[in-house]
DNA sequence: TGTTTGACCGGTC
DNA sequence: CGACCGGCCAAAC
């Protein structure tokens, strides 16, 4: 069995993300941190949003903004499905990003 | 097997 | 503020 695959890491790290918060590629990686970069994480997040049930939606850059909401759907569904959680989106961007910021490395390390 | 690319990040110009 | 570069690692071609 294959215990620790690249993308197995990113998708429970991702899967833990509360409603309501949003978290960056690179706080990810850094999380996980052992040789995995922001690039993975993104990289992970394509086969996780096609094969995987991923809230990839709930992650996003280092600025807050959506990055990969096109790869998410054709319209602004990753907005809307932000929007939906309570996440405020503008101009492609997270609200608040500080505040709905979720650093896994200071959540789950307490 | 080597090159290219990829939803990034931080720094520099 | 927009553009470019290096880094970092793995999948796709």
């Amino acid at each position: 069995m294959k215990a620790h695959n690249f993308f197995d890491d990113v998708y429970e790290v991702v899967k833990l993300i509360p409603e309501g918060r949003v978290t960056s590629y690179g706080a990810i990686a850094k999380y996980l941190g052992s040789g995995l970069t922001a690039r993975m994480v993104g990289w992970a997040m394509n086969a996780a949003h096609t094969q995987m049930d991923v809230p990839a939606h709930r992650v996003v850059n280092s600025t807050g903004l959506l990055t990969g909401k096109h790869h998410f759907g054709v319209g602004n569904e990753m907005q809307e499905l932000l929007e939906k959680e309570g996440i405020i989106v503008q101009n492609d961007k997270v609200k608040d990003f500080s505040q709905r910021f979720w650093n896994p490395v200071t959540e789950l390390a307490l």
